[in-house]
RNA sequence: GGGGAGAUACCGAAGUGGCCAAACGGGGCAGACUGUAAAUCUGCUGGCUAUGCCUUCGGAGGUUCGAAUCCUCCUCUCCCCA
C-alpha cells in the first residue's frame, strides 16, 4: 500500500513520531522480508518498535499494547503526534480497544491439549469447550483448533471461561466518548495493488531475502520461533531447502500476499472509524500524506 | 516417415457408459477474528427467468434409452524410433 513512505511524510509534516504496529518488524535481522524502513528513514523521524527483540522471542498484540501505550504517552509529552503505523488489524484493535487481561500463551499446556486432540480424535477439543465454556464454543468453528486451544489454556489457567472475560472487559467498548485518535486507512484498486504486490515480490528475492533467511536459519530462529511464519521467510525457506526454484518462490510470495492483503481487507471492512484514502498507481507518498493533513484539519 | 502418450472448468489434476456441472489441490471472491494475527478458520467459485432448466470435458460425426467416458475421422501437444 505504500504505508511506510507515507506515514514518513506525514510524520515529517505534522511533527509526528511513528510507531510500528507490526507483528514482524520488531525482530532485528528481518528487514528486507518485514519491508522495515530503510536505515535513513529510520534517521529522518524517530521510529518505534522496530528492532527490539530477537527473532525467537514471543510478541504479540497483547504485549505490543503494553509497549506502545506508555510510548504513546511520552511522545505526546514531548509535543510530537504519535502515528501509530500497520497492517495488522488486531493489533491496532487492541491498542485502541484494549484485551482482557488473561495469561499468556503456555506452549505445555497448548501442546498437552493439542495431543489430547490428536489421541481422541477430531472434535475431541470442540466437544469439551462445549460442556465447559458453550458461549464459546458456539462461536468458534469446531476445526479451528488453534482458537479452541486458546480458549481452553485460559480456562485453564484462570478458571473463568474465557468467553466470560471477554463479556467483562466489554469488547468493543461502549460508544459515545469522542476517541483521541483518528484511523485513516489507504486503499487501492485492487489490480493495481496486485500489480504492486507482484513487484514487492520479486525486489525482496533481488535484495537478499535468501541471504538474510540464511542467516535466520543458520542462527536456529526458523525452527520453531515467530520468524518462521514471515510471509518472504517462509517462501525463502522452502527455497533454501530445497523444495523448490527461486522462482516458485517468488510466485508463492506473491500469492500469499495477495491472500494476506485481502484478509487484511476484509478486517478493515468492518472497522466503521476508518477514514479511507484512496490511492491512484501514480499517487505520490507527499501527496497522499498532504491529503492526510488536509482531512486531520 | 513409423510407433506411443495425451488434450477435462481460470490453472494443475481425478474421473473411463447413468450416482458428473464433473473429486481434489492451486488461484480467485466473500466472510470470521478478544495474547503466535504476515497466524488460524469458514463459505462460494460454468450460466440462468434457478427445489428446475441451459451450455460445458480439443473439433466434427456416430453407437446407445443415456457418453467426459465407447467407435470413426480431423486438429493440436509431448515422448521414442527413423
Amino acid at each position: 500500500m505504500g504505508k511506510t513512505a507515507v506515514a514518513l511524510r506525514l510524520a515529517e509534516r505534522i511533527g509526528g513520531e511513528i510507531v510500528s504496529a507490526d507483528a514482524f518488524q520488531v525482530y532485528r535481522g528481518m528487514d528486507i522480508a518485514t519491508a522495515k524502513p530503510s536505515p535513513e528513514e529510520l534517521a529522518r523521524v524517530p521510529h518505534h518498535l522496530i528492532d527490539i527483540l530477537d527473532p525467537g522471542e514471543e510478541y504479540s498484540a497483547a504485549r505490543f499494547r503494553e509497549l506502545a501505550l506508555p510510548l504513546l504517552e511520552e511522545i505526546r509529552d514531548r509535543g510530537k503526534i504519535p502515528i501509530v503505523v500497520g497492517g495488522s488489524g488486531m493489533y491496532i484493535r487492541v491498542l485502541v480497544d484494549g484485551i482482557f487481561s488473561s495469561p499468556p500463551a503456555d506452549r505445555s499446556l497448548r501442546q498437552r491439549l493439542r495431543e489430547e486432540e490428536a489421541r481422541l480424535g477430531p472434535g475431541y477439543l470442540h466437544g469439551r469447550l462445549g460442556r465447559e465454556d458453550p458461549v464459546s464454543a458456539e462461536r468458534i468453528h469446531p476445526r479451528n483448533l488453534k482458537r479452541i486451544v486458546r480458549a481452553l489454556e485460559v480456562l485453564e489457567l484462570t478458571g473463568t471461561p474465557i468467553s466470560r472475560l471477554q463479556r467483562e472487559w466489554g469488547f468493543p467498548p461502549p460508544v459515545g466518548s469522542e476517541p483521541p485518535f483518528r484511523m485513516i486507512g489507504l486503499r487501492r484498486e485492487r489490480a493495481d495493488l496486485y500489480r504492486r504486490i507482484d513487484r514487492r515480490a520479486e525486489e525482496m528475492f533481488k535484495r537478499g531475502l535468501l541471504a538474510e533467511t540464511e542467516r535466520l536459519l543458520e542462527a536456529g530462529w526458523l525452527e520453531a520461533g515467530p520468524a518462521r511464519l514471515a510471509l518472504g521467510c517462509r517462501e525463502a525457506a522452502g527455497c533454501l531447502r530445497g523444495e523448490y526454484e527461486e522462482e516458485e518462490a517468488v510466485r508463492r510470495l506473491s500469492a500469499a500476499t495477495r491472500r494476506f492483503a485481502r484478509r487484511q481487507m476484509t478486517w478493515w471492512r468492518a472497522e466503521r472509524r476508518i477514514e479511507w484514502i484512496d490511492l491512484l498507481p501514480d499517487s505520490s507518498p507527499e501527496e497522499t500524506a498532504v491529503r492526510i493533513v488536509n482531512l486531520l484539519e
